[in-house]
DNA sequence: TAAAAAAATGAAAACATTTGCATTTTTAGT
DNA sequence: ACTAAAAATGCAAATGTTTTCATTTTTTTA
């Protein structure tokens, strides 16, 4: 379809005719207005006003190569785990005067490519990403054209790019350190594939770690694997309870803990009583659950606000020694869906 | 901060020099491949792929004024409500080789100005919102710019823009006729206020018509405003379920359905049995919920995916008279929320 | 009040593409 | 093989800004 074409807008110049003054001068004002005499700012504003001018962030973006765009590339939209985290990321975005162009892979890393093409494409000025684990293809694709990028949600000390996020190694650890102090000993664990998951990955390590366990030493029935879906969780989690149940459970994420919560409602197993449930990521919702659910608390707002400012600040390329890493503190969150068990031992 | 200039990407003149052929020719391989002849194709496919070259979506935009970006404005990305719209949109915005500019005002109609003017400057060539109630200014700002504008969600047969949703009113009246035909007569409601939201209003009254009541009819402890957030929610239905319980709870949607269901289940009252709920949206995690929720699906994706169909396909521009309105079905799910007690009556 | 310095403004080139028109090359028809 | 028509390509103008450099205006200083 050969779409007409939208002209017409008055631009820069007829505001310059109608105040009077040169483009140019019309540009200062827009970009630095001090510079501008009081006066003719005044009738710039004026003339702009009458037109209903609207500044041309486009035209202006073949000039300098910038475009006030930043990309944001997350596996999933549709889900309560990074609502938090792209709202905030918007909002914050906002602030800085620049906008979001969002896409989601839906944990499909093969889509990535695609995806930052057509970002290239709009030219944008960096990416945030969840993660660590991407293809080589889009990484490199960026890194070609100097485009910052930021790792977001997870922190490693030696990450391979720039990150910020909580360390996802401690967060695990801390939710299974938990469960020990609480006194239980007999844990079960329900974990997405952690294939191309770093977060979960280095979670699952966590707890592994504060278990002293590897993960081949776990029985069959005190490790499951499911997507962040509550209705897969939620299966996963009805089996798993269905013959010789475990003190705790530990989830993945608050995701799959709703669906442990909805198993063992389903099945008329109490929480805490007969058995306790520890999530990661106090997504919304999680508070308000009954009984509240106990989890570590991932700081989305925080993680997004500092990787925006970031980013608009103009985070320096990727480089092996000098690469910004920050790293966020999570926090346990003590609810009810834990017992504490350690007396009755 | 005065940023350096990111120059450098190689354009279309180096394809062109590298491959021995005209800058137009190049333009024209991008556009339309087929006007240009195999062999020379060949040519430039390789010269820019060997000098690593993508599209410049900008350039292009001052020549005929279309960014291929669309916006979406919706009142909140942190919540369930519009998760599965945001995603859907997204995705068949890239399937289309668009992109999505989104933004959020949280409920604050006086926020979509700045968000309009910020879409505006970056030259948007259409945008979607959620429902009629907007401003006046932004609105009138996309008119002046011929901007397509497109009210998603709710469908109204004399909605002032062209509008593609449900019929609130009749998602409204289909749930209250349901909780009727299980033989409730004793029904309490949990809206959000209605103020900016026609959604909401266009349910209640769906509501109260089903019912056959006023709104003003209602007792006290019959109506209940809070806002879309499972906790406020959820203590509003504690506070309602402590005296004169009523035999059916009509929630505005899934999300205050949910709070519903932890007052119960703080409460220990059980659903159905003692109570009956039904929500309107059928969220993600709704159907897994114990009991299942039974609710009015809102077909999300359905309205994101032709909205996004329609934007793309140039929506012809408001007009009194032929304005594209499409109301897509919603559709009752029964799962196990509410009683039938219409036989024991 | 004149000269020097500083501030404000203007003119025009530049950015990376598209596109109307002109030109060259290819194809088809005899 | 020659011509006419069609297809492919090139040239150059145009898009809406920003920016460098030059010029004009204003302010400061002596």
């Amino acid at each position: 379809m050969r779409a007409r074409s939208r002209k017409g807008a008055p631009g820069i110049v007829e505001v310059a005719k109608r105040a009077g003054v040169s483009p140019a001068t019309v540009s200062r004002f827009f970009n630095e207005p001090e510079i501008v005499k009081g006066k003719t700012r005044n009738l710039i504003e004026q003339a702009a006003k009458d037109l209903g001018y609207y500044r041309n962030r486009i035209a202006t973006t073949d000039q300098h190569g910038f475009s006030g765009t930043i990309g944001l590339i997350v596996p999933t939209i549709d889900n309560a785990i990074f609502a938090e985290l792209i709202q905030a990321f918007s909002a914050r975005l906002l602030s800085h005067d620049r906008t979001m162009l969002i896409a989601a892979h839906g944990y499909n890393p093969a889509l990535e490519v695609g995806i930052v093409k057509s970002l290239l494409e709009r030219r944008i000025d960096g990416v945030a990403l969840i993660g660590f684990e991407h293809e080589k293809a889009p990484l490199e694709m960026l890194a070609a054209r100097r485009v910052p990028v930021l790792a977001t949600w997870n922190y490693r000390k030696d990450s391979p790019i720039p990150c910020i996020g909580a360390d996802n190694f401690q967060v695990g650890y801390e939710a299974a350190q938990y469960l020990r102090k609480m006194g239980h000993r007999d844990v079960a664990l329900v974990f997405p594939p952690t294939k191309a998951n770093d977060r979960a990955e280095d979670r699952l390590n966590g707890v592994l770690h504060a278990l002293s366990m590897e993960l081949s030493e776990l029985q069959n029935n005190r490790f499951f694997e499911t997507r962040y879906d509550i209705g897969e969780a939620k299966q996963a989690i009805i089996e798993l309870l269905s013959d010789d149940r475990p003190t705790a459970i530990i989830c993945g994420n608050d995701v799959i803990a709703q669906g442990a919560v909805y198993a063992c409602q389903s099945l008329g197993v109490r929480i805490p009583d007969d058995v306790s449930i520890i999530g990661i990521g106090d997504f919304r919702g999680s508070s308000q659950m009954e009984p509240g659910l106990t989890t570590v608390r991932m700081p989305a707002q925080r993680i997004a606000e500092q990787a925006a400012d970031l980013l608009c600040g103009g985070l320096s390329v990727t480089s092996v020694k000098g690469t910004t890493r920050i790293k966020i503190d999570s926090e346990l969150v003590v609810r009810r869906s834990v017992k504490d068990i350690s007396s009755v031992n």
